[in-house]
DNA sequence: GGTATTCCCGTAGTCAAGTACGGAGTCAAG
DNA sequence: CTTGACTCCGTACTTGACTACGGGAATACC
């Protein structure tokens, strides 16, 4: 078993990167990861940038881009294209913010009707209900 | 109290609930809707309570509620179990929360990291970048 | 060298909430 | 009585992010 950090198989790089093998495979198959040549008749080897690069799809996608988002985001890895990269996540902040205010919605409506559900005592219907109902 | 709203098509069914024919026939495979006996070889006819199903289908998915809980809430529909129905939003507002703090936490970092990269003159690497590098 | 573990690769399945399609049957108008 | 619109039904496709399977090759361990 080769521990070299730039020489791992592919069972050490999932694990090393905290995802599963599969996981890998499809990332490749995404084009997230580059597919590293193999030695005639061989296994391929993965090393610390692969790692690295795992890292960094997980953590933006943390903060909530898609995969297809991440493939973007990959091709300014380098850090010199700031502006592009500032309006391309400022537009994913906008959605972000959209579906804020979406489930905002549902958390106060939700709530409202909760507090009702507790103190209608007394009256036969579920205030909750009724508002499903249409209100 | 049979009116021809009564004796309606899904085609007319679909439009006055706002939906199309085919989510009808998918609801009715989730069991969210009943499936209408029809006169041998002929046409199934829909009514008034059909569309008010909907209604509180589409009211209760507006709250975030996915189709199978949807269905749990349609056994309450009567509003006579309402603290079966209290509990059971009150579940569903514990996780329409934890999705809230989620999105919240992306909204905090991404606008944080666009304030940086706002304000980062003169620097070569972009924060933004740099940050999805795992700091 | 034999056995166990990995790895490779393509294909296919999962979940949600629909959407689309194609061929056959039915109904109402003209 | 034909045309055209609508309905029925089963099946398959969609999107996103994986996850699983199966069979064969290669490596690792003893
Ligand atoms: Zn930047
Ligand atoms: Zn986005
Ligand atoms: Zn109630
Ligand atoms: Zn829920």
């Amino acid at each position: 078993m080769n521990t070299d950090l730039d020489n791992i198989s592919i069972g050490a790089f999932a694990e090393a990167a905290g995802i599963g093998v599969e996981t890998i495979r499809f990332y490749q198959r995404k084009r997230l990861l580059p597919e590293p040549q193999r030695p005639p008749g061989g296994i391929r080897r993965y090393g610390r940038a692969d790692v690295t690069r795992v890292k960094f799809i997980k953590s933006a996608q943390r903060l909530g881009f898609s995969l297809d988002e991440v493939a973007q985001l990959l091709a300014l890895e380098d850090g010199t294209q700031c502006n592009e990269a500032a309006q391309f996540a400022a537009r994913h902040l906008a959605d972000v913010r959209e579906r804020l205010k979406d489930l905002k919605r549902m958390e106060t409506v939700l709530s409202r009707l909760l507090l009702q559900c507790d103190s209608h005592q007394g009256t036969i219907a579920c205030p909750l209900i009724a508002s499903l109902h249409g209100s």
